[in-house]
RNA sequence: UCCGGCAUAGCUCAGCGGUAGAGCAUCCGGCUGUUAACCGGAGGGUCGUAGGUUCGAAUCCUACUGCCGGAG
């Protein structure tokens, strides 16, 4: 088996668990945050910074690295980590995103999707064996059935269709998966905003028998409480010794919230991008840098984190470089975003090794903007006991 | 001193008879398996000044002022 999860503790109260990924390319601590990495960088960083936040694992794309530099290419090169001189575990996502966000560049049919390049415009036909042909060349330690991440909202009917045809895409993709013993394919549950359809959804992948779960489709512009519905209908499904990941979620807030539901990984690619577009996150929420109220404010963007930007830099230098149109503003930014949130994941890790990660989590909501209220509306699944305070 | 050109938003300019636009700058918002160092919104001008022609002038005419260029 290429990945194996070492379950070290469950929380009795939320059924949240604290493990350990054993993986070709070392151990990963759960629950975890992967940066995203899509055309095999994490943008603005090199490894040692992306490393030295305390990532041990990141995500990269199968789409775009097929369309450039090319799979062969790479693995020529000796594979992806070699090629990018990454030296933790990475995880290839299918392209199944990409059937949802460039869509008007694709055709959807039962043997696979034509897509136009985005780059250049040649066309494209991506099955899911071709997928699993890609993902085995490029040897991440954890890659991905190819599905069709569900547009929201979708009609039930749709939402069926599509779900079904991601499910027999994922046996397909398990027959044509060429190296199982070291690269861990992971089925994704669809289904859109359905309870059936998620449950059946699961059922199905559950009885393929998958190294791991991931749940797509959610995060696409749908009120929290359907995500929190859909985690809670979905999760109880997955067995409890195969890790759980949650696709493209993402907020402070909504990690918080996936782990207090099970998840065990994340992926988004939130905190790299806003923080290339100025706005970083502190532990009230989050703050733009650009705004003129940073002008004069010379301290570091959060005053008790640990990470290089914040060691070194002021508010106000940070926001001059952004206006300046200075890469270093980028990184920083960059580097700042991604280490919040491996931190706030050691800090959940903590917390749910202490047994009081409840408490944690009412501690993180109060102080964070909107204190979570999107994601309760009302009906919050697993109730949170009433647990004395741990301070 | 003469000749010519130009004076329109903070900046650079477009508009050249029917009562003003762009880019940049400024201010603000958004971003959730990256087509994203991106996308979107807002504020801001009695069109150098004073007259004239006209139903109507940023647009045509005159004078003045200020810049720029050329000639002496």
């Amino acid at each position: 088996m290429a990945v194996r999860l070492e379950i070290l503790k469950t929380d009795p109260a939320s059924g949240a668990r604290r493990g350990r990924l054993h993986t070709p390319h070392g151990v990963v601590e759960t629950p975890v945050f992967m940066p995203v990495g899509t055309q095999a960088t994490v943008k603005t960083l090199n490894p040692e910074e992306v490393w030295d936040l305390g990532a041990r694992i990141i995500l990269s794309n199968t789409y775009h690295l097929y369309l450039r530099p090319g799979h062969d290419l790479v693995a020529e090169a000796g594979g992806l980590h070699r090629f990018m001189n990454w030296p933790g575990a990475i995880l290839t996502d299918s392209g199944g995103f990409q059937v949802f966000s460039l869509a008007s560049l694709r055709k959807i049919t039962e043997e696979g999707i034509r897509f136009r390049s985005h780059i250049d415009g040649s066309e494209h036909f991506l099955t899911p064996e071709k997928v699993m042909e890609v993902q085995n060349a490029l040897g991440a330690d954890i890659i991905m059935a190819f599905d069709e991440c569900t547009p929201w909202p979708a009609s039930w009917e749709y939402a069926k269709a599509s779900m079904e045809r991601t499910n027999r895409w994922a046996r397909r993709c398990k027959a044509a998966h060429r190296r199982p013993h070291d690269q861990a394919l992971f089925g994704i549950v669809q289904g859109s905003t359905y309870p059936d359809l998620r449950r059946q959804a699961a059922e199905e992948l559950v009885a393929m028998d998958f190294p791991g779960y991931a749940i797509g489709g959610l995060s696409v512009g749908e009120p929290k409480v359907l995500m929190a519905e859909m985690l809670e209908v979905t999760v109880p499904l997955l067995p409890p010794d195969k890790p759980r990941y949650l696709m493209g979620v993402g907020s402070p807030e909504d990690l918080v919230e996936g782990v207090w539901r099970g998840i065990d990984m994340f992926d988004c690619v939130l905190p790299t991008r806003i923080a290339r577009h100025g706005t970083v996150f502190v532990p009230e929420g989050r703050i733009t840098l650009r705004n003129a109220v940073f002008a004069r404010d010379f301290r570091p963007i959060q005053e008790d984190c640990d990470c290089y930007t914040c060691r070194h830099y002021t508010r106000a230098y940070i926001r001059h470089l952004l206006r300046a149109e200075e890469v270093l503003g980028l990184r920083l930014c960059t580097i700042h975003n991604l280490r919040f949130l491996v931190r706030l994941m050691e800090q959940i890790r903590a917390a749910l090794e202490a047994g009081r990660f409840a408490a944690f989590r009412r501690e993180f909501l109060s102080r964070w903007m909107g204190g979570g209220q999107e994601w309760m509306g009302g009906r919050a699944g697993p109730a949170e006991p009433a647990l004395p305070e741990n301070r």
